[in-house]
DNA sequence: GCATATAGTGCACTATAGTGCATTTTTTGA
DNA sequence: TCAAAAAATGCACTATAGTGCACTATATGC
């Protein structure tokens, strides 16, 4: 699932635009570390609430759009 | 988690579009009866990879946008 | 080059998502 | 209305996500 990768690497996108570290930001969203580390790398497969806090914490959310809509 | 709700009625509402029956997509899918019935009904937490095999199937995606971005 | 800060890994445990099946409820249209 | 189709629920079991901790690896700047 190539889609997963990318969700991390636009999280860990964002929190380096924002300056903080990982502890950081897996405090404010809620999450644990552990859980921050395996989602930016892409690893595993974390559940929708992981993700939502996390795009929460960051300024961000989900939006469903056409598979082959490009931006 | 408001959102949980949202998706899965974007799913629903897509399905029904495309004049599917419930186990019809889940077999497309992928994805167990019980599972997709518990997302187009907001319950649980499902992983990013049910969600995924979902809107793979419906032809739709994910897109990451500014919290205070509309449509 | 070295010291410190930041990021990633292995492992074991706990919580919970994913599933199938039998049953019930709701929707649909004849 | 009533019968058939579609959707939802309860329950029990299996698979796996989420976690903390100790440790290792990598990046950063002095």
């Amino acid at each position: 699932m190539e889609e997963l990768k990318n969700i991390g690497e636009e999280i860990r996108k964002r929190r380096k635009m924002l300056g903080i570290i990982q502890p950081e930001l897996a405090d404010i969203a809620g999450v644990s570390l552990r859980s921050l580390i395996d989602i930016e790398n892409g690893t595993g497969n974390p559940t929708l609430v992981q993700i939502m806090k996390l795009l929460d914490a960051l300024g961000l959310k989900i939006k469903i759009v056409s598979k082959y809509e490009y931006d």
